[in-house]
RNA sequence: GCCCCGAUGGCUCAGCAUGGUAGAGCGUCCGCUUGGUAAGCGGGAGGCCGCGGGUUCAAAUCCCGCUCGGGGCUCCA
């Protein structure tokens, strides 16, 4: 940015005429004066639109320095983009000013010259040494640092909010006066979400099985929280991401696919994007900036925003696996599979006509969202949030959820909105080292459908503004693998032995042959399994040895293969989720796997079927 | 962004306080072993001791800077 201020007796315009990109202005602004002001011409770059609450913070101080240098207390604003060769787009400018305006009105007086017309002026400037007086202004990241904190922070700042737990009978108790005996989960959660306390110096134990098993890594050759996924790791997330797609697509989602990166100055994103902390990755393509997608937000809206949609639509259903969405967290921040800078989020947005509709498809998603953590096996607790006039009116429909959920859930009751959504809710996973960690979600966002401009035509035959539900009816892929590992090392910690759910697991079954004789029967088992993932330890190791690898992996079912098994027909098998062995036919076996497989997905072996074919990934 | 910690064969780590020929286990390769429910035996290969500078006759080791990684704080739309 910059401006020229100059100290005057006085400055006058008039209105000649209106262009393209005019602000709408009362006619008393048409013209305008002002006597004894520091008058500042001011022209907004390109390269402030980076951070609009930063340049704010930054011109409004060199104007202040200005004013005290001088002595004066009127300013005079003009808007004025001949100062610069790179002008930033007008409607970075146009939304600019009016908060400059704002900005410098808290301790001067101010006046302003409309926005996007042409004007003739006349002004007297006193022409002593400090009278013209120029300067640059650069919004860079590193001066961000304290003084500019974006207005979401800020706002979060000021709300205050009270806790609560909700019990399954409609009572709503604080926190201090819950008994949590029985509940000791739901406490480890609350005195997390409330105090915050983060004892642990130590790295959280699923990282190491991440590795270990050769699932995912870090990867050294790109930025911190993107990892490498190795087959067996990748075998689990594509699993996954085809069970959430098919859970949102069966609800009545529609899959939609969206660019990863955005133009910064597209008005409506970028209005959005100051909305919030710069966390996000820029990419520069030739000399026009984007950044890279934080969620699937961007593409739905803009989708939404071009559809024709009618009542009879609703509620209408957009839904999107983000490979990726990509946040730039803090260094210290970064955690495993926990928290990342590029991950893998399934996202659905829905448009619902009025809050009837929101509370009804609200209801129904919970639900949903129960399921798939179910499904998953791995605790959670819960946590619902709103403001406290949301509740004051729908105080059964909240204790409704909490009836169909069965048990108590901690609520957080803000006295004013701190952000776009009246209510939402997390399923929280509650790690090893006691920290949560949000998985389901669903928000009620009653202001973005207006910021972007998403409508529907109701019975009437109007256009107006639905209401959207942000959902993720799983949460983020990878801290579902995170959630999955971490849970298997608290089950080992306690005892049992720790292992993937059968359909995540990438080996099910592995056969041990006793000695190399017996691999051609093996292969003919594994062909009679054809839809599960069956392996051979064909190595020239001991049977203990082998054992013992397949324990290492947590193969859930170890098949130890001689000549009475060749002869008899009946297998051998070690069963990991009891402990116990047993006899059964290949009949039997696909009957077990068939069972507990059944109505997810299944994807191959990410590996060579005989181990002597397998590389090693790392160490 | 701030504060702590770390970096030595593919992996996990020892050695470093007191400077003097670089070590172990696992894995890998080669032999032997053909076994019945968690580690069979022997041998070989494999190292710019993260990068750059300094101190010293001599640096993995001491000093400074950097890079990368991890954890904590803050943060988590």
């Amino acid at each position: 940015m910059r401006i020229l201020a100059l100290h005057s007796d006085f400055i006058k315009y008039e209105v000649t005429k209106k262009t393209k990109v005019a602000e709408e202005i009362d006619e008393s602004l048409k013209k305008n004066e002002m006597d004894e002001c520091l008058t500042v011409f001011t022209s907004v770059e390109k390269e402030d639109m980076a951070d609009m609450d930063a340049l704010i913070a930054e011109a409004s101080k060199a104007v202040r320095d200005i004013a005290r240098q001088l002595n004066v207390d009127s300013i005079f604003i003009y808007p004025y983009v001949h100062l610069t060769s790179s002008p930033s787009t007008p409607e970075f400018a146009k939304e600019f000013f009016p908060l400059f305006e704002q900005e410098l009105a808290k301790d001067h007086t101010v006046k302003r010259s409309p926005f996007g017309y042409y004007k003739s002026f006349n002004i007297s400037c006193k022409g002593h040494p400090l009278s013209e007086l120029s300067r640059e202004i650069h919004v860079t990241p590193k001066k961000e640092d304290e003084e500019v904190v974006s207005e979401a922070l800020v706002s979060e700042e000021r709300i205050t909010s009270s806790w609560h737990v909700l019990d399954v009978d409609g009572s709503l108790v604080d926190v201090g006066d819950f008994d949590f005996t029985g509940h000791e989960n739901l406490k480890t959660f609350v005195d997390y979400e409330i105090s915050g306390s983060r004892a642990a110096e130590q790295e959280p134990p699923h990282v190491e099985i991440m590795r270990k098993m050769e699932l995912v890594d870090y990867e050294p050759g790109s930025d911190s929280g993107n990892l490498r996924w190795y087959p067996k790791g990748t075998l689990i997330k594509r699993l996954l991401e085809q069970h959430i797609t098919n859970v949102v697509h069966s609800y009545g989602a529609m899959e939609v696919e969206t660019p990863i990166m955005y133009d910064f100055e597209h008005p409506k994103l970028s209005r959005y994007l100051h909305r919030f902390p710069a966390r996000q990755y820029t990419v520069l393509s030739g000399d026009k900036r984007f950044f890279l997608r934080f969620a699937a937000c961007f593409g739905q809206y803009l989708i939404k925003h071009d559809m024709t949609v009618s009542y009879k639509h609703l509620p209408l259903r957009l839904y999107e696996l983000t490979h990726y969405s990509f946040r730039r967290e803090q260094g210290g921040e970064l955690s495993g599979l926990r928290r990342l800078r590029a991950f893998t989020m399934p996202d659905m947005h829905t448009l619902v006509a009025d809050m009837d509709g929101a509370k009804s498809e609200f209801f129904e998603q919970f639900k949903l969202c129960i399921r798939w953590m179910e499904d998953l096996g791995t605790n959670f607790e819960t946590g619902i949030r709103f403001v406290r006039s949301f509740y004051e009116e729908n105080r059964e429909f909240v204790a409704s959820l909490v009836r169909e959920l069965g048990r108590p859930v901690l609520v957080e009751m803000w006295d004013e909105r701190p952000f776009y959504f009246v209510m939402k809710f997390e399923f929280n996973f509650v790690d090893a080292l006691k920290k949560a960690s949000a998985l389901s979600t669903v928000q009620i966002d009653i202001e973005n459908t207006e910021r972007f401009d998403l409508t529907y035509i109701n019975e009437a035959g109007e256009r107006v503004n639905p209401l959207m539900l942000h959902t993720s009816v799983s949460g983020a892929i990878d801290r579902n693998v995170f959630a999955l590992l971490e849970q298997a090392y608290m089950d080992g910690q306690k005892g049992t032995k720790p292992m993937l759910p059968l359909w995540l697991s990438p080996t099910q079954v592995r056969l041990l042959p006793i000695n190399e004789e017996l691999v051609p029967f093996c292969n003919d088992l594994v062909a009679q399994l054809g839809d599960f993932r069956v392996d051979v330890d064909d190595r020239s190791e001991s049977l203990g040895k082998k054992i013992r690898a397949a324990e290492k992996e947590w193969v859930p079912y170890i098949v130890v293969i001689g000549e009475k098994e060749r002869e008899s027909g009946l297998l051998s098998v070690r069963i990991r989720s009891t402990g116990e062995k047993a006899d059964m036919s290949v009949e039997q076996m696909r009957e077990t796997l068939r069972a507990q497989t059944a109505g997810v997905p299944y994807r191959p072996l990410p590996l060579p079927d005989h181990l002597s074919k397998r590389p090693k990934f790392r160490g």
